[in-house]
RNA sequence: GGCCCUAUCGUCUAACGGUUAGGACGGAGGCUUUUCAAGCCUUAAAUCGGGGUUCGAUUCCCCGUAGGGUCACCA
């Protein structure tokens, strides 16, 4: 593609504000972000609130906030439902001109009740268009008939409206969903009516449900906003729906959004349906909070914490515990909601709450004997007790380990690793050191001692 | 049902006439600081079927079959 070219892409966001924007949508307003940015386009987002009883403002300022928060951004901002004189400037030339024509008829959408609608005269001719992605594409519009295009001469239909607008706003490049295809001819047939030159099509492959259905309510979350809510990464869904449908063309399959933009072209679309697999988005949102900054992820964390733990980390002691902890926390995150789950789960307790009832039953899990749990704690206080105050997990490891050799790994390590944490899971007892300190790891283990001699 | 689109491992996909058909997710098996998680290693797994074209088809054409989309005064 040429400079001159390059200059003139012009592609437009349209959501409807009827609920929170589909996943399905979102990756097809990222394919047109991608195309627009890498061509130094312009993007129009128009929303399409022209269903005056199921648009609502709300959603409207939801998915304008929900887009951006993605990491989309666009030039211009419209309503549609505030353009309605220029639809109607335009209905009335097309009636004037005799191409379309008003026709009192029963109304469909309260029957009893009779309406003008206006309906375009249909030349009845063989439309041929060339999809950016499937090539040539041919439909006989005959069997349309006179399409109604306005409910009334001020109320026009989705059809009208979408390709009046993309005519007046100089919309170039149409990028949407293959649902669309069979739209296509009857939005031809309207612009050549009013006099449109034909944008570039690109119908992209839908995202279907793993039961090759549409992706609906039923298949769990279907929009942007509960993703969002739930803790999805903006990285990893735009990296993740950037991969539904494109590829780069190589092994490659991590790209930031500026990267995307590089690569994006319409060659790597694919022309087939594909699936969306929830596995592989957690995948990827795993490999983004990796990647998360430790004092981003502190932040993240505290915010999803319980209020019993949170209450807890104006004290020194409990925020240094937390700090400690939050490597932790963060191994054990796929997704940020993962955190709050676990944290009310208990399994961070440990953390800040000594084991309580005591860990008799846990302890002697191993061996019925305390007989012989008693004596291994007491060495394992020996040794604890001499290492510094806050020992890392390798300096607690190194100073256990010696004797775990000796014992039987699992005969130490195990009451070791109970007496700490009062779990049957839990992390390794050296990074449970690491957490707690020297002092209150020593307190845990005479308490477990007084536990068993009871 | 009519019209339209599509067809490589279970899934996302690479290979744009010549490869032992590659990668990733998921699965299975194993290893590791004998728990959990993570991590690491290994492994199974695909060209929908039938005809052509061609020296040679995953790749091009046709026909089946299957899946999807759409048939509104919703968008």
């Amino acid at each position: 593609m040429n400079a001159k070219h390059d200059s003139h892409v012009i592609v437009r966001f349209p959501p409807s504000p009827t609920g929170y924007v589909h996943i399905g949508n979102v990756r097809t307003l990222l394919f047109s972000y991608l195309f627009a940015k890498k061509h130094g386009g312009r993007i129009i987002f128009r929303s399409e609130d022209t269903d005056r009883a199921r648009s609502k403002r709300e959603y409207e300022s939801a998915n304008l906030d929900d887009l951006a928060w993605l990491g989309l951004s666009w030039d211009e901002f419209h309503r549609q439902s505030e353009r309605k004189d220029i639809h109607q400037t335009y209905l009335e030339k097309l009636v004037g001109e005799g191409k379309a024509y008003l026709s009192k008829e029963e109304s469909k959408l309260t029957p009893g009740e009779t309406a003008e609608v206006v309906r375009l005269k249909n030349p009845g001719k063989i439309i041929t268009f060339v999809d950016e992605i499937r090539g040539e594409i041919t439909f006989d519009t005959t069997e349309l008939g006179d399409i109604v295009i306005a409910r009334a001469i001020d109320d026009p239909v989705y059809h009208f409206a979408v390709v009046a607008d993309d005519s007046d706003m100089g919309v170039t490049h149409i990028i949407r969903g293959e649902e669309h295809i069979s739209n296509t001819p009857r939005q031809i047939l309207i612009q050549e009516a009013i006099g449109a030159p034909r944008p570039v099509y690109a119908h992209l492959p839908i995202i279907l449900a793993p039961d090759r259905k549409k992706l609906s309510k039923r298949h769990g979350a279907t929009s942007l906003h509960e993703y969002r809510e739930t803790g999805y990464l903006k990285e990893a869904l735009t990296n993740f729906l950037a991969l539904i449908g494109w590829s780069p063309g190589t092994d490659e399959e991590f790209f930031t959004l500026p990267e995307l933009v590089e690569r994006f072209d319409f060659g790597g679309i694919q022309k087939s349906a594909g699936v969306f697999n929830i596995d592989k988005l957690l995948w990827f949102n795993r490999e983004y909070v990796k990647k998360i900054p430790e004092t981003d992820f502190k932040a993240l964390a505290a915010h999803r914490l319980p209020e019993r733990i949170t209450s807890l980390l104006s004290e020194v002691e409990h925020a240094g515990r937390f700090e400690r902890l939050l490597p932790t926390i963060q191994d054990r995150t796929t997704i940020l909601a993962d955190i709050s789950r676990d944290a009310e789960a208990g399994e961070y307790d440990f953390a800040f709450f000594a084991p309580n009832p005591p860990t008799a039953t846990l302890a002697w899990k191993k061996d019925p004997s305390p007989t012989v749990v008693l004596p291994r704690l007491e060495k394992l206080a020996g040794i604890i007790g001499a290492l510094p105050s806050f020992p890392t997990a390798d300096e607690a490891k190194e100073a256990v380990w010696e004797y775990a050799e000796q014992e039987g790994r699992g005969e130490v390590l195990w009451p070791l690793r109970v007496a700490l944490s009062g779990r049957e899971k839990s992390p390794d007892p050296f990074t449970l050191i690491y957490i707690l300190g020297r002092d209150e790891a020593l307190r845990r283990i005479a308490a477990a001692r007084a536990a068993l001699v009871v």
